[in-house]
DNA sequence: CAATGCTGTCTCGGATGCGAGACGCTGGCG
DNA sequence: CGCCAGCGTCTCGCATCCGAGACAGCATTG
């Protein structure tokens, strides 16, 4: 086994940390999250702010991040295949369909926002890049669930505690999601509808490419009066799908 | 003086390392970068993988940037005000002029893009988010560069050897400098042909709040009639000005 | 003005993480 | 097939980093 490297740990935790809070906070409430000495949690931001990782705020004595962390997270979009690869088929997806799209990837039960091509006209952003949604009631989640084997979506739906809403609609148990599940398998993509934001509706179609678990999704106002887009996130999804397999 | 905490130090450059590389690297290229002994550099990243900060990819023996860095740099966007605050406005541009936009911050002599909106039917991201490039030779980088005080500029720009060209074009001296940046001044916005991208040429306008430097621009192909972006520029400059001062 | 709570800095001794180096493994190449 | 370069793992003893705690500065409160 591997030795610790605590000072490491201790340092990327802070990122994590900091990095899910809106807005810069206190030290204090750093060495809390962190379980870090006092003393150690201002030696280590000292340094990790030479680095122009954290920035500290004297004035309302607060740290947070630093511009290094964001170019980063850029450093990571421009290396991960998936991400370089699916920038420009979901740009011409929204550009055919004129609605905005997303692209997520699977992460435990949950789906992470990789991507976003937003329509002209449309309020940025509706679900944000890098929020993460329970996998069950996206569509994006379940076209990727429903393409996974059946023991490893058991896995990560153990019960039904395992079952959050938001809307109080969605699958509220094992044997509800298995047969969503399959629909979605026999129509060959997915849909959801008011189950993340009510009056807005999606449809996504999976990626699928050796242990890569993504997928392309259309988002749109349940008012407006969309045309078919079923076919064009289809072949986006493969167009991606294609260009992962070279 | 503050303790170095050197294995904090030694994993965030570890990360710079790999964000600044195309693609995963063998673990003896990342020893030589962060200039760490080979045992250590293992057990660090072994930490680090831990973590999800990097994945380990067995198979070609490379080592890449894992999910959570890149989580850790849309952290940091959804904390800086700058980025937060100047997303709408950006994406309402972008609508109105029908050409693509972004967002800049002035780093020493360079410009870093923040931001970036997408215009329809435009090939995506002509200047990628995360891209640095010379202020001096483009409109974002002249916007700012135009409203800092003059003794800062010739600090950025000490003598010729400064002046780094992409085309031929753009500045050479620090005389030619102060030239542009008072025309730039005297119009109130910045502009640029072609000298960072044949075929391209953008205008942009200052954002000025307190210590924060940032430019908004606009790019679009010299060839394609564009009416007057100049005042649509501005008043979006203006506006996100407006909101980093409540 | 005194009291209080919190932030940031500094010191110092002991535990422990770090680096040198040896070893086995694998895949590429002649 | 045999060789070799480079990758990944492991051990071990010493130097060094870490954490407890004391202290000083600075707000805010009564």
């Amino acid at each position: 086994m591997s030795r610790p490297v605590p000072a490491a740990t201790s340092a990327l935790r802070v990122l994590r940390f900091l990095s899910s809070q809106p807005v810069p906070v206190p030290a204090t409430r750093i060495a809390d999250a962190v379980d870090l000495p006092r003393s150690s949690t201002y030696h280590l931001l000292t340094a990790m702010a030479d680095e122009d990782f954290v920035v500290h705020y004297p004035e309302d004595r607060t740290w947070g991040m630093g511009i290094a962390a964001w170019e980063v997270g850029h450093g990571f979009s421009r290396q991960e295949p998936l991400a370089r690869l699916a920038r420009i088929p979901l740009a011409r997806l929204v550009d055919t369909v004129g609605q905005s799209a997303h692209l997520v990837v699977l992460l435990g039960s949950e789906v992470l926002y990789v991507l976003e091509e937003r329509a002209p006209g449309r309020p940025p952003l509706v679900t944000d890049v890098g929020v993460r949604l329970p996998a069950h009631l996206t569509a994006s989640g379940r076209a990727i669930l429903a393409v996974l084997p059946a023991a490893q979506v058991r896995a990560l739906y153990p019960g039904k505690d395992a079952f959050t809403s938001r809307t109080g609609a969605g699958p509220q148990s094992p044997t509800e999601l298995r047969r969503l599940l399959s629909d979605t398998r026999r129509r060959g993509f997915a849909t959801e509808d008011g189950e993340v934001t009510p009056g807005f509706a999606s449809v996504a179609a999976a990626v699928e490419a050796g242990t890569i678990h993504a997928s392309v999704a259309v988002t749109w106002r349940t008012r407006d009066d969309v045309g078919n887009l079923v076919d064009a996130v289809r072949t986006t999804a493969g167009e991606i799908t294609r260009r992962l397999r070279h």
